[in-house]
DNA sequence: CCACTCTATTGACACTTTTTCAATAACGCC
DNA sequence: GGCGTTATTGAAAAAGTGTCAATAGAGTGG
């Protein structure tokens, strides 16, 4: 039940920068449909109009590959989400928690298939997921010419991961069922819960 | 290169019950220190000593087992962390958290297997753990005779979720480097930080 | 203590997906 | 227009999943 294959398709050859953009792209587009292990190099193979060869040729293997394209998904969200860098702490912290927000609604399937890839995924996987949510994590401690919002201490980094995994559950949730609040409510949540956490750390 | 398995392995036949249980211990087990798809039945066979055959005796395919192994670790921390009924509201919910956290350094292995499985699975993994955590949150609403901690509203609902999330997040961190943290401390940041946020919710 | 029966357990086979690699054929260069 | 480099392919091996008739523990009755 082969699909009848036009004769033979004209194999095409680009250069390999170009061909593993392509299929990268490709990957985190497919990714927003299905989850990782739904990936499979067949599919991909397909899609993209090559060989499955070919894809082992640029990622070794599969599994190197889903790494590959989380990756790329993961820098997407940092490049696309970067802070301004000057102006009142509050309103940089503010300013980044919208763009926060806004880009989950806007990639909300893609979103959910990095955060699916990485916690379910093994120590490599984490690890890229770990290292672009630290980017996020960080602009809250950033220091510039306007001071800085938090101090730096092992407690406050610690309040601040599961601030930030608290994020990212309420900006799920709600675009699942928004029920009642608007977007903005949604921000004002987000960026007052921050100080309200850390102000509950206990004094030594 | 098959490592020189002894003449025949002398096949030992337990009871289903036995067996049931000794392959889902095991399961849980393995999860917790690779992700759910290289949890192979061919891995767990060998592990268990067992033929894959009877993997397949038991729980008919490898999706059916995944799913028996998660609610295994599901009902355990359900069954090892049930509140107390009486006394005052912020009692309970003190006493409910810390049998929380204390379960989840106890079996530390057991709950990563349940919330990589969870966060990485699909919709029936989902279900199960979502399962289990409403019945833990729901703890923060119930009703008794000394009234209630939180209004019920769907607001309320949303940010209880996120609590729940930077809880389970602050617990396994810290786990990981608890770095200066004492276990008490954990508690009390857990704890206030309910209140704490909740306190955000823009009136309406 | 020895069949005998019941059923837990196995092993070999069919099928799907991943991985390997020698052979092939685009494209740039002379 | 021929030539060399190397991107790309296709076929076949390897690994993983699922099926099922055949095998062999372990308790039971004689």
């Amino acid at each position: 039940m082969t699909p009848p294959t036009p004769p033979t398709a004209p194999r095409t050859r680009l250069t390999p920068d170009q061909r593993r953009s392509q299929l990268l792209d490709l990957g985190v587009r497919l990714l927003a449909t299905r989850s990782l292990d739904e990936l499979s190099i067949d599919l991909l193979a397909e899609e993209a109009g090559i060989s499955r060869g070919l894809l082992y040729h640029y990622f070794g293997n599969k599994h190197a590959f889903h790494e590959a394209v989380v990756r790329r998904a993961a820098d997407d969200l940092i490049a696309q989400t970067t802070p301004p860098t000057e102006g009142e702490p509050m309103v940089r912290l503010l300013t980044s928690i919208t763009a926060y927000v806004d880009y989950v609604i806007a990639n909300h399937e893609g979103y959910v298939s990095l955060v699916k890839a990485a916690a379910g995924g093994n120590e490599s996987l984490r690890a890229i997921y770990e290292e672009a949510r630290d980017a996020l994590n960080s602009r809250a401690f950033r220091e510039d010419a306007n001071g800085q919002i938090l101090q730096d201490t092992p407690t406050t980094r610690l309040v601040v991961r599961g601030w930030s995994a608290m994020t990212e559950e309420l900006v799920l949730s709600w675009i699942d069922d928004p029920s009642g609040v608007t977007r903005e409510q949604l921000i004002e949540i987000v960026t007052a819960s921050l100080p309200a956490i850390v102000g509950v750390i206990p004094g030594e």
